[in-house]
This record gives C-alpha cells, structure tokens and sequence, in this order.
RNA sequence: CGGGGGGUAGCGCAGUAGGCAGCGCGCUUGGUUCGGGACCAAGAGGUCGCCGGUUCAAAUCCGGCUCCCCCGACCA
C-alpha cells in the first residue's frame, strides 16, 4: 500500500483502498450505492447468522415487510416524518401510471410494521409481540461512505409490542446488551453504550438507547440503536389491546437495529497498513492453506495438504462451527505473492506447508495479526489452530479496548476539551442549546449519556451551569 | 448545498510552445520458476466523460454540460 493511503497520513483513502481492494465492496453504478461483493457479504452473512441466533434467543422471530409504504403512513406520527422526510426516496409512478398515492421506499419500517401490529393484536395474550427483519432500507443521504453511509443499506430491524411500559423499556435494554455482547465477543470491538440526547434522538421515540465504537482515527461511530418508542406509534396507529380486566389500552413498543455499517466498523477498528484484520469468528475464511513446492516435490506436499484438509473437516471445530479453510493451489503465483495477498485481505491463519515441513512432519502457521510465525508438530496442527484462533479474537479485542481506554479522558478545561481527540467525558447541562454550541465549535456531539451514570456535580464544559454528571462527546461519523 | 480533486486500455497513472495515444501493473499464449509480491518471449486491449466552438490539424485551446471521489453541513 503507497504511502499517502497509510492509515496515520489519510485515514479515509486507507479506509476505501481496504474495502476495494479486499473485495468487500465496489462503487455502484448508481450515486451513493455500493455492491457488496462475495467476500463482503461473506462477512455479513456472519454476522446475520450469529446475530439472528442471538436474537431469536429471546423470543423474537424473524417476518418480511414489503419495502413499499403508502405516504400517508408516513405522516401518521409527526416527529416522524419530519425526521425522516428530507430523506425519503418516493415512487410515483408505477406500471406506467402515476399513482394514485405515492410509494415512499422504507427507511425503516416502524409505520408500515405497526399497520400490522394494529390488526394482529387484539388481546393481552397476542403481547408480546416480537418481530425482526433482515431487509434493505434506502435513506437519501447527502454524502455517503462505503458501508458507513450509502443510499441503500442491509440490516436487521426489530419491532416489538408490549402490555406496559416496563416490559418494553427491558426489551430494549436486554437488546442493547445482546448488541453490546455481540460487538465485544465477535467482533472484537469494544463499545460504550447510554442514552441519546434529545437532538440526537430516534425520530418518533421516546428515548434512544446507543452503541458506540472507536474507530482507528478516534472517531465515534453509532454501531447500533435501541429504542423505547412509548406509546407513539400506538396511538396514531391504533394499536390496542384488551386487558384481562377487559379494558382498552395501547401497547408500549421498541424498535432496534444494526446495518451492514458494522463491516465498516471492523475495517477501521482492527485494519492495519497491510490491509484487513477480519476477527476469526466472522471472516469468511479463517485458515488459508498455502502448499509451497519446488519441481518434482508437488505431489508430496499436495497429500500433505490433503491430508491435513481431512483432519479440519473431521476435527476443525471453532466457535461450535467447523473451521473456514481455504487452499489456494493457484500454481501462476509464489507462495511470497499469496501471503501478501491472503494478509491483505485479513484472513486471520495461514497454514503453509513445504518440503521443510514435510521433512520434519510439521506445518508452519502465521497469524495475521502481529505476524507472528510458528512451526508446529502436523499432528497438533489442527489443535494449535483452534487455539490460535481463539488467542487472535481475544488478542483483537483487547487490542481495541487498550485503543479506545488510551483515548478516553476526563476533561474540565475548555481548552483540552476542544484539542483533544477520542472520548471526551464532560460535564453538560442537559440543555440543548450547549449541545448545539459544543458542535458548532468544536464538530463534537454527544455521542452517548451513560445509563447509570455516576452522579456528580460539576459545571457544564459549554455555559458554566450545574450539572448533575458527565456525558460523552466526541467526533462522529 | 458550500469548498477541493478528478474522468486517457481492466486497474493505477503520464502525456500544453496543438502534429501517428504512452508507461507500470493486470490480462492471453508458450517456457522456466515457486519458504515473503519470480523471469523470459510473443500478443490482445483506447469513440482520451459528453456536446459544441477555434484550427489544415484538438487528449491538449475556448464555451457549456455531466458523472465520480474527498472535506464540511444533514444523517445509521
């Protein structure tokens, strides 16, 4: 990788050289799109998988919304729309025809689920009501980013119903900690999580809960929302229920969501100068098997290949999965181009297996991470393997969380307030005029406000005033 | 929407006193290589973003348009 595109000298050219060209994704054709290509998807497929799991753990299940929602749902729930009209992509017309209302393409589903909500619940013993989506949503955005921001996106968007207020403020906080374990213990990105402020708040909702993650360059990015939707969509909805006592009440709802914007996230948390870092328990490929021969030796080291190939497919178990592997029998490049490009693209283990190692039945194994090269006995090779490969998650996790404690400060002083980069914990008022001052001057929000925050008095960093605790500001994406 | 950069071979780029469209990588074929981005030889590949103007002659000069990327405001 030239220079300029390192990730100290110009975070952002090395952010988009990584995602092109590890192949995760491309320009599309269309402004503000991108394709997901196999490997990019790979890792989103991961992702789903493990996550939906998670979530289905709790009792949610897994339904599909149509990515059409008539414009006057929309308009139902005013904070709502005008949150999300400026950008709203809309479809007027159809079969050729201009129609008779208007399409809006979803940008989240909250009017158009709730519709259903409304019909399907008519007693205490339909709540609750659990639903998720894996879907694709368009929000027309000013300026996109591949992954972290495109016209169009991936992700998972649950909608919940409940009896009363309580059971949905756990819902979404046992959400918000499935997020939080699910960042941490696969992706390997350490988060900090609280309440949004009012201006940062999920339009429609009554509070936004958030995940928040450092990336290389410092910079927060909302990894994850939850929110406690009250009674809001209920009621313009009209979703009622009939109590045990035969009485008439609205359900209380969440909704809650991440998006492919997690790719994103792993690119610039663990991602290097040499490319990608993928953690072991989401890369599309965990072990790349490379044999390495000279003339006539090709045979001997193919069968060793193979039968080193059989013992991960007999005994090769990670994370309750069989390992990922790949041989890269390729014969147009040297083994030196194949692990430039397998470290390249993050593959967290290489395997090689040559003429030396078959002279002292052993196989070479490197991690990705550190670089570090060990020869190892090939009958403890598949053993070494899972084991380095749970060494690398936690290895990458905790790597991440020095990162993000190393930048996180305690700041009083205006002056240190505005020069320093990371997690800033400062006092704030509440008031959202200092918010918007704060911005404006410095380009920092408040990323999060912590949930059990310790209560202490200070004196609001922007105006001076009593404040009851600290907040987290810091720069965004 | 404001500011900056750009569009020339698949990718990255060079190419102004206007005068036959180039380089590196990649690609194809054959051969030799192979433990950290191999080498030799022979090839294929371009309406120079679009429209118009000036000129004997435009990638190059002039006018207009368009698309993309980056930085900011909006936002997941």
């Amino acid at each position: 990788m030239s220079k300029k595109n390192s990730r100290e000298m110009d975070f952002s050219a090395w952010y988009n050289n990584i995602v092109l060209r590890a192949e995760l994704a491309d320009y599309a054709p269309v402004k503000g799109c991108m394709i997901i290509r196999p490997y990019g998807y790979g890792i989103w497929e991961n992702i789903q998988s493990i996550l939906d799991k998670m979530i289905k753990s709790v009792g949610v299940k897994n339904a599909y919304f149509p990515l059409f929602i008539p414009e006057s749902f929309i308009h139902k729930e005013a904070e709502h729309l005008t949150g999300f009209s400026p950008e709203l992509a809309v479809v007027t017309y159809g079969g050729g025809k201009e129609l008779e209302e208007k399409l809006v393409v979803r940008p989240t589903s909250e009017t158009i689920i709730n519709a259903m909500f409304s019909k399907w619940i008519q007693s205490f013993r339909d709540l609750p009501l659990l639903i998720n989506q894996w879907a694709n949503i368009v929000r027309w955005e000013m300026r996109t980013r591949l992954f972290l921001r495109t016209t169009e996106f991936l992700w998972q968007e649950g909608h919940t119903a409940h009896a009363d207020h309580t059971e949905a403020q756990e819902m979404t906080l046992r959400i918000l900690s499935i997020y939080e374990g699910f960042m941490q213990s696969v992706l390997a990105i350490p988060i900090i999580y609280g309440r949004k402020s009012e201006a940062q708040r999920f339009p429609g909702a009554l509070e936004t809960y958030t995940i928040e993650a450092m990336m290389g360059d410092k910079k927060s990015l909302q990894a994850g929302t939850s929110h406690d939707l009250g009674q809001n969509f209920a009621k313009p909805f009209d979703i009622t229920y009939q109590t045990k006592e035969n009485k008439l009440e609205y359900v209380w709802q969440t909704s809650w969501g991440v998006s492919t914007r997690l790719i994103g996230a792993i690119v610039m948390v663990h991602g290097d100068d040499i490319g990608l870092v993928l953690p072991p328990m989401i890369a599309p490929i965990q072990v790349v098997l490379i044999p390495i021969w000279k003339g006539d030796e090709k045979e001997k080291v193919l069968q060793a290949i193979h039968s080193l190939e059989g013992k991960f497919v007999s005994n090769g178990i990670y994370a309750n999965l069989p390992i990922r592997f790949h041989t890269d029998t390729r014969e147009e490049f040297t083994p030196g181009y194949k692990f430039n490009e397998w470290e390249m693209k993050g593959v967290p283990l290489r395997v090689e297996i040559g003429p030396r190692d078959l002279k002292n039945s052993t196989v070479t194994i490197a991690r990705r991470d550190g670089g570090e090269r060990i020869i190892v006995k090939e009958s403890k090779s598949v053993e070494v393997v899972i084991s380095t490969l749970e060494a690398i998650q936690e290895s990458l996790f905790d790597k991440a969380k020095r990162f993000m404690e190393d930048n996180t400060y305690v700041v009083d002083d205006w002056k240190e307030f505005k020069d320093k980069k990371g997690f800033i914990l400062s006092h704030w008022c509440g008031e959202a005029k200092c918010e918007e001052d704060i911005q404006k001057k410095t380009n920092m929000t408040i990323r999060c406000i912590p949930i059990n925050g310790n209560v202490e008095k200070g004196k609001c960093i922007q105006c001076g005033k009593e404040s009851k605790m600290r907040v987290v500001f810091a720069k965004a994406y």
